[in-house]
DNA sequence: GTAATGCTTGACCTTAACGTAAGTTTAATC
DNA sequence: GATTAAACTTACGTTAAGGTCAAGCATTAC
């Protein structure tokens, strides 16, 4: 279990900020705030493929406009196997809570996007009325 | 056109805070940052009818996370008339760019569903194989 | 006239999510 | 052994969007 090959599971910090488009700083905060757990060896920081796929959950939440500590206890769900029976039912919960604020999310931006789409409209008649190129 | 009835279509501060759920100081700090213009009467400010849809739409971009000094700039599509031409062109393209990142957006936030609701179905499964009722 | 409201203007405080700078360790290379 | 590069820690700085006092007018209520 142990010897078989590692295929590059883990990597320090620099790939991942490169691969990720982050800066060390960044990384350390989340680590500072529960989101990551690299090991270390030595003092430096090795990221498992764990890290990374939490990575890019942490990063997807945050272009919905999530905090850290929403996602941070978002991303318990991945980590369903050792959780007590309680905490996820708790962590369930939790989750289809967001979802349905989620869903509510999604159709108020439709909304916003067909007024935003109405605005434009008038928009370019006024610029074209003014004879400006559009 | 000055005396047509008025009819309530200005009001002050305190029921401004209650038709829309805001502090005083979220109103002032709106305006310190040139997103309502309230008139004065003596030092008390009155809140026209335009500041009140100007209201409405900044709640509204709020819950998108368009940042305040985001919705300024979309909010001058609202006031076509007063602009130059090159303003108004410029704002134009804004809104048109600002209109592609949300609906990019909202594609993303459809896949983010789709995976929290995959998510879920696993967590329940886990539930209901541990006994606990959902 | 004075007390209580409601509104005002400062001025400093707060939180989230990092940025940045200074000095230290560790690993690799000359 | 000395240098350099990458990573580290500690700690203070920053921005956005308000919160939270403090102190002062103005109007109404008695």
């Amino acid at each position: 279990m142990q010897n078989r090959p590692l295929k590059k599971e883990t990597t320090n910090i620099s790939e991942i900020c490169k691969k990720f488009n982050v800066t060390p700083r960044t990384l350390r905060f989340y680590e500072s705030k529960e989101l990551l757990f690299p090991i270390r060896i030595g003092q430096k920081r090795i990221f498992t493929r764990r890290d990374q796929a939490r990575l890019k959950l942490i990063l997807q939440g945050k272009r919905f406009g999530f905090s850290l500590e929403d996602i941070r206890q978002l991303l318990n769900l991945y980590d369903i196997g050792d959780q007590q029976t309680t905490q996820l039912a708790k962590t369930y919960k939790l989750a289809a809570q967001r979802l349905e604020i989620m869903e509510l999310q999604r159709d108020e931006l439709t909304l916003a996007i067909d007024d935003l789409k109405h605005m434009l409209k008038i928009g370019k008649q006024q610029l074209i009325v003014k004879g400006v190129p559009v």
